[in-house]
RNA sequence: GCCGGAGUGGUGGAACUGGCAGACGCGCCGGACUCAAAAUCCGGUGGUGCUUGGCACUGUGCGGGUUCAAGCCCCGCCUCCGGCACCA
């Protein structure tokens, strides 16, 4: 027998696929598109078994359906900008762009020997100048449109990274790359203004069917919308004081107004009363204390009163105002309306310093006493102390009271969200030049369109810590102003490197066009993507980002469809010994260890069987050895019986009443459903199994030592089906066997089919229960009338046994599955 | 606190729409082959009890319920994981 090496097949195998271009597609022909896309990586060094998982699964999908006849868009690439490229080139004095593209080369030839159906021609790295240049490009137009603008605030920044990050960059108060702690620093940025799209990017995740639930609920909960109503409260002095608020029910309880010691009003209005030093120096207070440590939930609720009065639009009363460190400048308006009763939080501050609580909701069958309150009621019930309102369920009176406060110019509906704009510069060196050129005398001009690419120069050495290496360099910074022609100064920050990843599936469909930044026809030919596959932590990261600029482009007219991913894959983590990999547990294995021991298809196989694609992946090295066993059983399976099959045709439904050749005909067919079905809803591990159940019956099947040609003939139609059956999974053993056989594997539109006459057996086993009990089982044919199951039913001695001096109440019978007999 | 998701043998995991719980794999036990071992092949394997080639009871986190029938549906909890969190 010809011995299963794994290595000479694949390396094989790998090179006739290069050879003829197996996987390269086009956009002619009369096929249906289908276009699968995995998260591309960031070129690390290495492929890490996440990868593996990642695109295994992946290139099972791409396979199975260019087997179904589709022509097939897989494509790979490099999310190449980043830090760890600066890192290196600190660390080991390269440059960033060599480190880069030998990393790049490495994991392709990685990649490659785990047999990925790529198509190779379209490979883009996002630090090329011709990918990038494109990238200004479309920031040019954001700027023209007003999608993209500069402002000083705030920012979230990392000290160990030394850059900016962007609110979902930060993972509860830490930074997402490093775990280093965030701090908040006053910085001018660019931003992109996500927020103009809150909306269609919340509502749009009702109309995402293919996406996880989970996925959705992280995006709405993350855009944070909420209906409310703004509503005007007037000053003394006549000025109003908008505040926002969702609980317009709860307006006749208002006993206090709370202002962001940032909010505009917050000095002026204590200017000139008693109040004003011990309000500026509260504010200053407030101020210098950790952004993180004011949003602790924890952190006790502060004041001061400002020495003003505001008035109640609805019923006139007279409201004092205070500041307080609870209350967020950046959500609302800043300011809030307090109704201690039915607000935890502005109970707390109501108590701290001793203001009136008025109850205006009731609950159910009791009466609050706000003197014996101990905490806010927030839950529904009936209004009370509300004048005309008196008696109406609060949640319903909600859109009344906003009528109202409309009707009498009192304030009007409004949404808010908690999604703010992307900040996208970053301090450093390896990433897009953001294309802007600051002039004293004309100010912020953007790059003329003719001018670009503004090209990342090359040849400075990495060294500089702390600050952009851009901004050390005159050769880059000095400019002429493309306007008045005078000295200038280039923008030396870079752009976030998740703007890269926010357009790349679109530039896989053209991957080739120079003429612009996108070939709209071909574009339009491949979106959307009809199934992507990546890992759940991106799902307020890059997959809102590149909704986002997806949108962005379609306003441009650069692509058609709104949203870019049809369908979405979160596949579960690699975990070993309970924890995710990772090189400070030292609990990594590598995958080029994995393929020199077992061969890629192994590697692939095990990813694909421990566990379901959703679900983390426990790493068993025991569960390695077995996808191994499986492997060498199909090699022996076919290599031991090659003279057997070579001079007989594959059958698939043979003729004739032969027991043998029914059971396994009926196994084939039976395969074919249960594979075709698990692949369409990604159970790939029930799949496997079910193909490892067929060779099961193969070698039963064999053991009966049958001769004759009939036998022969079903004997190849079965292990053909098994082989061309596990070729997405692991498609070199599989195409080498059968070649081995004699039977073609072009790759191409070659998925079975099954038969459904005989995907049912002839003999079903039904269960016999009484009063709900299994008590015995008993072999019939199939679809059996219920008159004659029954009569077979009663016949059976168990049955006699158990129902003998019992009355029976009724024989429930489901029709080729079970008969149960309820009895006294 | 709010919003999601998940709890099944020794173990990874099956069970599509309520219909024989534990497919398939790993591990373990027994057997065959062998001088022996490895590899391979065959058989067994949720638990408990018994009059032990069989039979009974029990069993999908816990407590109730609906149903002829519940891992699956409903109500109430517990635990773990994930997201958001002073968002008005």
């Amino acid at each position: 027998m010809k011995p299963y090496e794994p290595h000479v097949i694949e390396e094989k195998w790998q090179t006739v696929w290069e050879r003829n271009k197996t996987f390269k597609v086009d956009e002619a022909g009369a096929k249906k598109k289908y276009y699968l896309l995995e998260m591309f990586p960031y070129p690390s060094g290495k492929i890490h078994m996440g990868h593996v998982r990642n695109y295994s699964i992946g290139d099972v999908i791409a396979r199975y359906k260019r087997m179904r006849g589709y022509n097939v868009l897989h494509p790979m690439g490099w999310d190449a900008f980043g830090m760890p490229a600066e890192n290196a080139a600190i660390e080991r004095n390269v440059h960033p762009a060599t480190w880069t593209y030998e990393n790049i080369a490495y994991m392709r030839t990685q990649l490659k020997r785990l047999g990925f159906s790529y198509d190779w021609d379209r490979e883009i790295a996002t630090c090329d100048v011709d990918y990038y240049r494109w990238e200004q490009w479309m920031f040019l137009k954001m700027f023209e449109r007003g999608l993209v603008y500069r402002k000083n605030s705030p920012v979230n920044y990392c000290t160990k990274c030394r850059t900016v990050l962007a609110n979902e960059q930060v993972e509860g108060g830490a930074c997402w790359r490093c775990g280093e702690e965030v701090v908040q620093k006053e910085l001018t940025q660019w931003f992109f203004a996500i927020t103009k799209y809150a909306d269609e990017l919340y509502e749009y995740c009702d109309k995402l069917p293919g996406w996880p639930e989970k996925v959705l609920h992280m995006q709405k909960n993350w855009i944070g919308k909420s209906h409310g109503v703004e509503v005007d409260f007037r000053l003394e002095d006549g000025t109003d004081m908008t505040i926002f608020t969702t609980r317009p029910d709860t307006l006749y309880g208002v006993t206090f107004m709370v202002l962001a010691p940032e909010h505009p009003l917050s000095f002026k209005l204590a200017q000139g009363t008693s109040q004003e030093k011990e309000v500026s120096s509260f504010i200053e207070k407030v101020k210098a204390q950790d952004r993180s440590f004011r949003g602790e939930i924890s952190t006790e609720k502060e004041g001061v009163f400002t020495g003003r009065y505001a008035v109640n639009p609805l019923n006139g009363a007279k409201i004092p105002v205070y500041i307080g460190n609870f209350v967020l400048m950046e959500y609302g308006t800043g300011a809030i309306m307090a109704v201690p009763a039915h607000d935890q939080r502005d109970f707390e501050f109501a108590k701290e310093y001793d203001l009136p609580v008025i109850v205006t909701i009731s609950p159910e069958g009791r009466t609050l006493d706000p003197r014996e309150m101990t905490e806010a009621y927030v839950d529904d019930g009936v209004m009370v102390n509300s004048e005309h309102f008196n008696g109406r369920n609060n949640r319903e009176a909600i859109p009344v009271i906003i009528d109202y406060l409309e009707e009498k110019g009192f304030g009007r509906r409004m949404v808010n969200y908690r999604l703010k704009d992307w900040g996208i510069s970053r301090q450093r060196y390896w990433g897009a030049p953001i294309p802007v050129v600051y002039c004293d005398r004309c100010g912020v001009v953007p790059v003329p369109y003719e001018d670009l690419p503004v090209r990342l120069p090359l040849d400075l050495g990495v060294t500089v810590i702390g600050r952009s290496p851009l901004a050390e360099y005159p050769e880059f910074y000095r400019t002429t102003c493309p306007s008045c022609k005078g000295d200038a100064r280039r923008e030396t920050d870079t752009m976030d490197t998740f703007v890269e990843s926010s357009w790349y599936f679109l530039k896989y469909a053209c991957a080739d066009y120079k003429e612009g930044p996108l070939d709209r026809q071909r574009v339009d030919y491949w979106m959307p993507v009809d199934q992507y596959i990546g890992g759940v932590e991106h799902a307020v990261l890059h997959l809102l980002y590149s909704r986002f600029f997806n949108r962005v482009l379609n306003g441009l007219g650069l692509v058609e469809v709104k949203e870019p991913f049809e369908n979405l894959l979160t596949q579960g983590m690699v975990i070993k010994d309970g924890a995710k990999m990772s090189k400070s547990k030292g609990n990594v294995v590598d995958p080029d260890y994995l393929i020199e021991k077992y061969g890629a298809d192994t590697a692939r196989l095990f990813c694909l069987f421990a566990s379901p694609p959703e679900k983390d992946l426990d790493w068993s090295d025991q569960g390695v050895e077995g996808s191994a066993r499986f492997l060498q059983r199909v090699w022996r399976l076919v290599a031991e019986h090659v003279e057997k099959l070579s001079n007989v045709e594959p059958v698939y439904e043979p003729q004739g009443n032969d027991g043998d050749l029914r059971e396994l005909t009926h196994r084939i067919h039976k395969t074919i459903k249960k594979v075709t079905d698990d692949v369409e809803r990604f159970h790939l591990n029930t799949a496997i199994a079910s193909i490892m159940e067929l060779v099961n019956a193969i070698y039963r099947y064999i053991e009966k030592e049958r001769q004759d040609r009939e036998a022969r003939e079903l004997l190849r139609g079965a292990i053909e089906t098994a082989l061309v059956l596990l070729f997405p999974f692991v498609p070199h053993i599989s195409s080498e066997l059968q070649e081995m056989i004699g039977s073609g594997s072009d790759a191409v539109s070659n998925w079975p089919v099954y038969n459904e006459l005989y995907v049912q057996e002839d003999r079903v086993t039904i269960a016999v229960q009484i009063n709900g009990k299994l008590r015995d089982t008993c072999s019939v044919e199939r679809d059996l009338e219920e008159a004659s199951l029954k009569e077979t039913v009663f016949s059976l001695e168990k049955v006699k046994k158990h129902i003998e001096g019992r009355e029976i109440r009724k024989t429930i019978v489901v029709p080729n599955k079970l008969v149960n007999i309820v009895c006294s």
